[in-house]
DNA sequence: CCAAAAGTGTTAGACCTACACCCATGA
DNA sequence: TCATGGGTGTAGGTCTAACACTTTTGG
C-alpha cells in the first residue's frame, strides 16, 4: 500500500563549478515498477498518474519523489529513492519541511515531506536512473515549467541550505573529492549569493584546519595550476557537531 | 474527516525564570468535541481513543496535538490548536520535523509533524484549555512518563531551539513584556546549557540595540532592584531577517 | 548593617575588513 | 610573450574572553 495523501520529495542540489543546479525528472510510472517491487503499490502509483495527465506531461518537470509506501520509514525511504535515482551511496540528505497547504497538489490532498540532498554531479551518472522518462539538471535561476508547488519547495530548500552553509560544513558535499580553493569559494559565493574576498576567504578556511593539502595540482589548465585539497574527516565531523561560523 | 495516519503535535516551551518547561496534556476525547466542530471528525478521534486505552491513561502524558482534519492547512491548524489550548494569539510557532518511523505509535502507522512554540507562561492561563483532562508544565529535565516517542520529539525540538537561539532573536518570546537582563541571561544559560559571563553578556546584548530601557525597575525585591527592559520591534524584525551571532 | 543580586571597565588576544601585486601555466 | 586565473601580507578596527569590586534594596 502507498499513502494516497502523503509523499516524499527530494530537492537534489548539485554544483557544477559555476552554477547551483537542481535535479528534476519527468516521472514515468511504467519505470517506477522496478523500484516499487510491491505490485499493489506500483498499481496505485500508476493509477494516480493515469488519472492526472499533468503528471505525465512532456512540459512539466517535478522533484524526484513518490508517494510513501505505508510500511516504509520516512528517512530511509528518501535515502533509498535517492540511491536508486542517482546511484550514489552515502548522500548527504536533510529533511527540509513538510508542505501541507490544502490545494497544493491538484489531484488530491497531498502532504509532502521535502528533503534536500547535496551531491557532486561528477559522481552522478544519469544513466543510472531507471525510474524516469527524463532526468535533468536545471540551473536554480532558470527553472523550467514545474508542476504544483515545486518552485516553492525548491526555494524553501535553498533558503535552508543557505542558512545551513553558514553554520555547518555542508557545502563540501557538492565538491569532488579533490578540489581547489577557487572552486570552494565559488560554491560559497553562489550559495550565499555574494562576492567574497579571496584573501580573506582563504585565511578563514585555512584557520579551520579542515583542509588537507593533497600535494597535487590541476593539470591541463591554461593558467597557473591550482593546488588540490581534500578534507580532514575528523575535523569535518567535529565541525559538523560543534557548528562553525561562516557568516562572511 | 481526519487523517488516520497523520497528526500534528506541538512542543510548547515556557520559561518560568528558572527552568525551561514543556506543556503536556492528557487529552480527553469528550472535550475535543468543542474544538472539532465537525461531528464526524470528533467521532473519529473518539474512536481512536476508545480503541487505545494508552491514550487515555492516567499515567501517560503527551504532546498537545491531534490528527489532522483533511481540509485543514498544516500550519494554520497547528496555530489554531495552540490558540485554543493556551488562549494566546500570535504564538511564535515553528515547524521542527516530521517523524515517520513505522512503529513510533502503537495503534497504527502515524506520521507526525512536530512544531515548537515559545510562550511566556505568565501570559498563559491553563484554565483556558478546554480540550484536555489535564494540562501541566513539566521541567524538561524531569519529564513524566510520556506516550510513544514524545521524549524524542521533545529532545529534537529542544535541539532545534538551541540552534535557533544562537542565530535568531527567538528566545525573547519566552519572556514577559518587561524583563530584566538577569532574566534574559538565565534564559540563554538554560537554553544553551552553559554559564555565561554577566559583563560580556550585557555588552553583547546592548550592542545589538535591541533593548529599550523602560525606565522602570523591579519592586518588592529584597535586593537592589533591576531595571526593566523591553524590545525594539523594528530591530527585532531586522535581526530576525538578517540573523545574529549569539555563539557565546 | 547584613544578605542578596545588580551593575560596571579594562586589557590582551583573536578575528575581520579592505586592499594590490606577482606567479605559474599553456597557447 | 600574453592571457588567464592562482596565490599571498599587512594594518586598523572590532569583537571576545577573562577577570573583581561597588551599589542598591529590603529585612
Amino acid at each position: 500500500m502507498i499513502f494516497k495523501n502523503f509523499s516524499v520529495d527530494c530537492v537534489i542540489f548539485g554544483f557544477d563549478g559555476n552554477k547551483l543546479n537542481v535535479l528534476l525528472w519527468r516521472a514515468e510510472p511504467e519505470l517506477l515498477e522496478k523500484f516499487l517491487t510491491n505490485k499493489e503499490e506500483y498499481e496505485q502509483i500508476k493509477d494516480i498518474f493515469e488519472k492526472n495527465p499533468a503528471l505525465k506531461s512532456e512540459n512539466y518537470w517535478g522533484l524526484i519523489g513518490t508517494h510513501l509506501p505505508t510500511e516504509e520509514d520516512l528517512d530511509s525511504y528518501a535515502k533509498k529513492l535517492l540511491q536508486t535515482t542517482t546511484g550514489i551511496e552515502n548522500i548527504y540528505l536533510k529533511q527540509v519541511q513538510t508542505f501541507g497547504a490544502p490545494n497544493r497538489v491538484s489531484y488530491s490532498r497531498v502532504l509532502t515531506v521535502a528533503y534536500y540532498a547535496l551531491i557532486n554531479p561528477k559522481n552522478h551518472n544519469l544513466k543510472l536512473s531507471p525510474l524516469a522518462q527524463a532526468v535533468k539538471w536545471f540551473d536554480i535561476d532558470n527553472l523550467p515549467e514545474v508542476i504544483f508547488d515545486t518552485k516553492e519547495i525548491i526555494q524553501t530548500a535553498l533558503a535552508k541550505l543557505r542558512e545551513e552553509v553558514q553554520y555547518h560544513p555542508v557545502g563540501f558535499h557538492m565538491l569532488p573529492k579533490k578540489f581547489t580553493l577557487t572552486e570552494l569559494q565559488s560554491l560559497y559565493e553562489i550559495v550565499l549569493d555574494k562576492k567574497l574576498d579571496t584573501r580573506n576567504f582563504r585565511k578563514k578556511i585555512q584557520n579551520m584546519n579542515l583542509l588537507v593539502d593533497t600535494n597535487e595540482k590541476q593539470t591541463n589548465v591554461s593558467h597557473r595550476a591550482a593546488k588540490l585539497y581534500s578534507f580532514d574527516v575528523g575535523i569535518y565531523n567535529k565541525l559538523k557537531e560543534e557548528g562553525l561560523n561562516f557568516r562572511i
